[in-house]
DNA sequence: CATGGGATTGACT
DNA sequence: GTCAATCCCATGC
């Protein structure tokens, strides 16, 4: 089958910045909590800020595996990211998810983020990973089989949503690449968008 | 071995 | 709008 049945798989194959744009629409489980990803950014060792600019490290190891991996870090000292490792094995390059909208679990999601409106659930790459429970303990587990789990768009969203791009948030280099992929009029992204740019 | 800096968030002025 | 929290790790001496 082809469509959007098989489209988190064909992402996985993709180079990094088109399986960002094809990640948007996919769907990210942790339990009995997920998500439809809204907003993506893509990542790639050619540029000095993606963790793998500076080589294979103790931190970085898994964005130079195979594709379908997570690489899950700490930011700040207090959040976990969470990326999808993309590209062939030996290049490191990664999807860095940066919002979901809820889609099962959302009281669990508000009892773990200790907030009530559902645009406050999943609206940021340290947000979401607290309403799944997505901690560094999954760094480097796979995304097909695994205890997070890659998934297909949702019933009835089959048609692939239409994008805004922009610079990536939050990088003090290369900001000037167009790296950052949402889903156009989502209430659920990290920022909003200035009016006017809105699906 | 010491130091500095984040792919952020939430609270506060 | 500003700012602290917090810690792993990359970097440099």
């Amino acid at each position: 089958m082809t469509g959007a049945a098989d489209r988190h798989l064909r992402a996985l194959q993709l180079p990094v910045v088109a399986a960002a744009q094809a990640l948007v629409g996919c769907t990210i489980r942790h339990g009995d909590t997920s998500g439809v990803i809204v907003e993506t950014e893509a990542y790639h060792e050619t540029e000095p800020a993606c963790h793998a600019f500076a080589g294979v490290t103790p931190r970085t190891w898994p964005l130079f595996e195979a594709p379908g991996i997570a690489y899950v870090y700490r930011s700040y000292g207090i959040h976990a990211l969470l990326n999808v490792v993309v590209e062939r094995e030996g290049v490191g390059a990664a999807v860095l998810i940066r919002a979901l909208q809820p889609l099962a679990g959302i009281e669990r999601m508000r009892e773990r983020r200790g907030r009530e409106p559902l645009t406050d659930l999943c609206s940021g790459p340290g947000k979401l990973t607290q309403a799944l429970a997505i901690g560094l303990e999954l760094d480097a587990t796979p995304l097909l089989g695994g205890p997070i789990e890659l998934g297909a768009p949702p019933p009835g969203r089959a048609e692939p949503p239409a994008l805004v791009v922009g610079p990536r948030i939050g990088i003090t280099r290369a900001v000037e690449l167009p790296w950052r992929f949402c889903a156009a009029g989502s209430r659920h992204v990290s920022r909003p968008w200035p009016p006017g740019l809105l699906g």
